[in-house]
DNA sequence: CTACAGCATTGGAGCGCTCCAACCAATAGA
DNA sequence: TCTATTGGTTGGAGCGCTCCAATGCTGTAG
C-alpha cells in the first residue's frame, strides 16, 4: 500500500536523493549511465512522483481549477475539452468542480480550487458575485467563460452574441421572412446579447422587433409558442434564445399543426449536439466551444508564465449552421 | 500575491503555529479566547490553508479522483453529481479528469491523477486494461462504475442491462408485439449484458430474436434501419442500445414514411435528457444514475476509512419510463 | 606540478502543514 | 503540603519533494 518515495529509488540506484530529483525532471546535466540506472530503479520499485510533495517544494503548481457551473449542459463539456488539449500539451493538469448554478455551493467550489493552490483557474459561466471574484484574482490568474467582467485582473472569453443573433435575423430576412420574434432568454448567461443583437438587427432591416419572455429550456420554448397562438398573429419566424428552447417551440408548433419550416422556421441558439441530430437538424448559431476552451487555457498560461499582466477580452465569432428548420415563409414546405 | 501562511496567522494571534493547526481543524480542546483571536486573525489576514501541504503533511487525502472517459456523455454529469453529493458530505473534494475513450489517454489520466494521491479513484466507463486497473487498485480504493470486472480488490457498480432490457421486451410484448428488433451496441460498453437481455426476454416469451448490428451514435441507429429496410420484413418494434441510437432510427423510420408508434415502436436505454425533450418523447429505461454515484463514493469511503476490505458489486435495477414512442402494432396511430 | 576551469553530484535547508511528546498551569485528591 | 490529573499549549521532527551552495572530480593550461 505505501508508495515508495524518491528517497527509495535514490537508495536502490545507489545515488542521492538530489539526483534522482534530476532525472526525474528530465534534466540535461545528468550521466547516462545514472540516468538509466534512476529510471531501471524508479521502474522497478514502481515510483511515481508525488504532484503535491513537487508543488510545494517548487512553489509551482501544474494545476489549473476548472469550475464548471452545471456539467450537464453539453456547452461545457466541450469547453473543458479545449482547455483540456491545451493544459495537457503545455504539462497542466486540470481540476474540475461544479457549482451547480447555486452562489453558495458556487463559492464552497470556489475555495476547495483554491485550497490547492492552482497556477490559475478557468470559470465557466459562474454565478458568484464579482466581488468574490476579483478578490480571488488578486492571488491567481483567473479567466472567465461565459460571462463578462470590467475586473481589470480577469481575462474573459466570451462569444458575440449579439453578432450570432444578427446572423440568424440576416439569414430569415434574407430568406423573405419580416415577422421575426425572439424568443427570450431572461436572466439565462448571454440572455442580454442575444436580445440587444435582435433588435439592432431588426431595426437595421427596418423591421418591428417583438421579443417573448422565455427561459433556457424545451418546456419555456413550448410554452412561449402557445402564448403566441394565444396572443394573436403567428410570426414566420422565431429565433430562440438556445437550442433547448427551439425543440421545445418546435413541438409546440408541430402539435398545434403548423409545420417546420413549412409554416413557421426556427433557429436556435448554440449548436449543441441535439441540434446536429438528424430528427432534429436545427438551423442554428455555433460558438466556438473548443476554441473557447482552448483560449481561456492560453490567456491563464500567459499570465502564469508572466507574459501578460493586461486583461485579454476574447470576443469570438459565432456563425450560422443552417440546416432543416428554416426555409421561405409561406412556401408550405 | 503571496498568500499567508499558518505561520503568519500564529504571529498574529499570538499563539503557536501548532495552536492554529488545531483551530483550523476544529479541534474542541481550544479555549474560546485562543480560538476566536485565531479565526479574526486568520479573516484579517484572508487566510485559507494549504490543502497540499496539509495532506502532505497528514499523510491522509480528502481527494478523491474521478475519471469520464466522456464528458459529452450526459449520462456521466449525473453520475458525477451523485459522486459529489456524496463526497461533499462527507468533507471530500472530487477532483475530475477525462480520458476520452481512448486507452491512451486515458492512462496518461489515470497517471496525472494518481500523482495526486488521492484517497479513492471512480472510474466512470474505463476502456484502459485490466492490469492497469489492478496494478492501481493495490495502493488505493476503487470503484468501476459502468464496467464489470472480476478483480477482487475493485468495487463495482453497474446497471443490470438484461433486465432493463428485458422489461422493454416485456413492454412491447404486453402491446401485442411479436416481432421485435434489437439494435446492437457493438463493443460500446454494457452492449453485451443489454443483448443477452434480449434474447433471453424473446427465449422468455417464445420469440425468435433478431439482432442487427449497430453502434451508441444517432448516425449509426439510422443506418441500422436503413438496411432492415433493404433486408426485407420490417419489425413492428425495435429496442435500441441506447437513445441516441434510438433518436436516429426515429428519423430513419419517419424518412422511409413510417409512423412513430404508428407503423413501428420505438425503445430507447439510458433515459438521458434528449429522451425527455417533448420533441423527442421516447420511451427508454432509466439507470438510477445519480443514485450510482453516491453508491460509488459510499463503495470508495467505506474502502477509505477501512470499514470494509471484501469486494462490493452494486446491480442496480433499471426501471421502463414510457412515454410517447410505444403503442400497440398496426394499431395506426 | 600546480591552478583552474567545467561538470556531475551531493547535503542541507525549507515549502506549509500535522502530529507527538513534552510542558505548564490550575485544580483535585491524598 | 505534595503528588496526580486534567486541559490547554508548544517546539520540533518530518511528510516528499525542489533548490542552492558547496563538493569532488576530471582534464587542460600555465
Amino acid at each position: 500500500m505505501a508508495r515508495p518515495t524518491m528517497e527509495d529509488v535514490a537508495k536502490r540506484a545507489g545515488v542521492s536523493r538530489a539526483l534522482v530529483s534530476l532525472v526525474m525532471r528530465g534534466s540535461p546535466k545528468v550521466s547516462e549511465q545514472r540516468r538509466t540506472a534512476v529510471l531501471r530503479a524508479a521502474e522497478e520499485l514502481g515510483y511515481s512522483p508525488h504532484a503535491m510533495a513537487r508543488s510545494l517544494a517548487s512553489r509551482t503548481s501544474t494545476v489549473l481549477g476548472v469550475m464548471v457551473s452545471d456539467l450537464h449542459n453539453a456547452f461545457f463539456a466541450e469547453v473543458v475539452d479545449g482547455l483540456d488539449s491545451v493544459a495537457r500539451e503545455q504539462g497542466f493538469e486540470l481540476i474540475i468542480n461544479t457549482g451547480g448554478r447555486s452562489p453558495a455551493r458556487e463559492r464552497r467550489a470556489l475555495d476547495s480550487l483554491l485550497s490547492f493552490r492552482p497556477a490559475g483557474l478557468a470559470l465557466l459561466s459562474p454565478v458568484v458575485p464579482t466581488a468574490a471574484i476579483s478578490t480571488a484574482a488578486d492571488h491567481l490568474p483567473i479567466v472567465l467563460v461565459a460571462r463578462s467582467s470590467r475586473v481589470s485582473t480577469v481575462d474573459t472569453v466570451n462569444d458575440d452574441g449579439e453578432q450570432g443573433v444578427g446572423l440568424a435575423v440576416d439569414h430569415l430576412v434574407s430568406l423573405g421572412h419580416r415577422d421575426i420574434v425572439h424568443l427570450d432568454g431572461g436572466e439565462g448567461s448571454q440572455a442580454g446579447p442575444r436580445r440587444r443583437g435582435y433588435v439592432s438587427a431588426m431595426a437595421r432591416h427596418g423591421l418591428d422587433p417583438r421579443v417573448v419572455d422565455s427561459e433556457y429550456t424545451d418546456t419555456a420554448g413550448a410554452r412561449a409558442v402557445q402564448e403566441l397562438r394565444g396572443g394573436g398573429r403567428m410570426p414566420t419566424a422565431v429565433i430562440s434564445c438556445n437550442d433547448f428552447n427551439a425543440v421545445g417551440a418546435i413541438s409546440a408548433l408541430e402539435e398545434a399543426g403548423l409545420g417546420v419550416p413549412g409554416d413557421v422556421s426556427v433557429v436556435g441558439y448554440d449548436n449543441t449536439s441535439l441540434a446536429a441530430l438528424r430528427h432534429v437538424s436545427l438551423t442554428t448559431v455555433d460558438q466556438p466551444r473548443n476554441e473557447m476552451g482552448r483560449l481561456a487555457a492560453e490567456a491563464l498560461l500567459q499570465r502564469v508564465r508572466g507574459e501578460r499582466t493586461d486583461p485579454v477580452r476574447h470576443l469570438l465569432h459565432p456563425s450560422l449552421v443552417v440546416r432543416s428548420t428554416t426555409a421561405p415563409p409561406g412556401g408550405a414546405s
